[in-house]
DNA sequence: GGGTGAGTTGACCGGGCGGTCAAGATCTCC
DNA sequence: GGAGATCTTGACCGCCCGGTCAACTCACCC
């Protein structure tokens, strides 16, 4: 596509994306025409063609942002933090906040991860962030603070912790999501029999 | 639809099941037609409806039958066995030797959860697998053998684990039922830090 | 061997889909 | 004020979708 745009056509484009991200979210990418998202936004069929390629196009584009977005704030969190473990929890605890301020997201996100034509591009994006953490693990296994297990499935276990909290507790049930970050970070470091003593 | 069904029929139906689940799987329920389904079978398209009410519903079918046979499955593993936390554990191990058998529907789960229009039939059957671990964490806690947390989050945070390490490690990296459930066992009872004494 | 109901066929239907495009409106800058 | 780029319109296209149905075959029983 490859189109210059003016100010006013990247704030076109920006609504656009919203707009049907929300209705992705909301109906399911398939069943959401492109006719629902052009005419719940009062312009012509047109006005889509000319800002994305495809509706396909489209999707991909709305994740990817997504993706940026989140890691972006990820890292804002982290930066300056000597300690492994806590940059484990502070990583979780800005997903939390990110998921609390982007839960339309959420399900369209799902969707992506399950039909093989998007999941290729999200699992790039989350291995990233598996290795991110497997960084942070590897350092906290060298100081003897975690015992000696696979990391990369240590990581994986703190995404599906983070991911089935958030998912149940902030978009399910509307939680706040420092207090859902609360219990993630509890569960992820001691599981359900850890006594850790309190610092 | 409730058709008296001969054992000939029963067995067509079945075959159906299968094989609009593994197409469904694989290329997502939307994109997968109905005219696919019986072509790729050699039977006219009359026999899907002879068989379903229509697509949506046989998917229902799909996922009905297969929440109730890893529920039966769990069952099975948990009868007779007295101690809440090995309970817990034996769910675990049930649930990763079913996903072991049934790797195919994975990512029919995931689509089916993603969607507004399916999900409350999913959400059902995920009630009941939390309000069972449930049962077993608070009698557990009862034991002081858990620390005093919401038993809830407790056990969507063991089925976020289960859930996460299945479908990486088993369905997309095909390994073994028995080793993931070692691992995800491990977290769950340990998290990162702990460092349970032996046995 | 004929009758009955289970099982099967595939042409057909209405409709909605993603995507196109010629035409026109609007903005920007000289 | 006009030239050229940006932006917008909506009728239109070909396709394929989920679903229907009248006609047919087959298995089985009396």
């Amino acid at each position: 596509m490859d189109r210059r745009l003016t100010a006013r056509g990247l704030e076109r484009r920006r609504q656009l994306m919203d707009y049907s991200a929300r209705l992705f979210a909301r109906n399911g990418y398939d069943p959401t025409s492109v006719a629902e998202i052009v005419d719940g936004m009062n312009v012509g069929k047109g006005v889509f063609y000319w800002y994305f390629e495809s509706k396909e196009a489209l999707l991909l584009e709305i994740l990817a942002d997504s993706q940026r977005s989140l890691r972006r704030l990820q890292q804002s969190y982290i930066e300056n933090e000597a300690d492994p473990v806590r940059r484990i929890e502070l990583g979780i605890r800005a997903t939390m906040d990110w998921v609390g301020q982007n839960r339309h997201l959420w399900g369209l996100f799902r969707f992506a991860a399950s039909e093989e034509r998007f999941a290729p591009y999200l699992r790039r994006g989350q291995q990233t962030a598996v290795s991110d953490v497997v960084r942070h693990i590897n350092e906290a296994i060298t100081q003897g603070r975690v015992r000696q297990t696979d990391p990369s499935v240590l990581a994986h276990a703190i995404l599906g912790v983070t991911n089935q909290l958030s998912g149940t507790f902030l978009v399910e049930q509307d939680g706040r999501p420092s207090e859902v970050a609360d219990a993630a970070v509890d569960f992820c470091l001691d599981g359900l029999l850890g006594a850790r003593l309190p610092v």
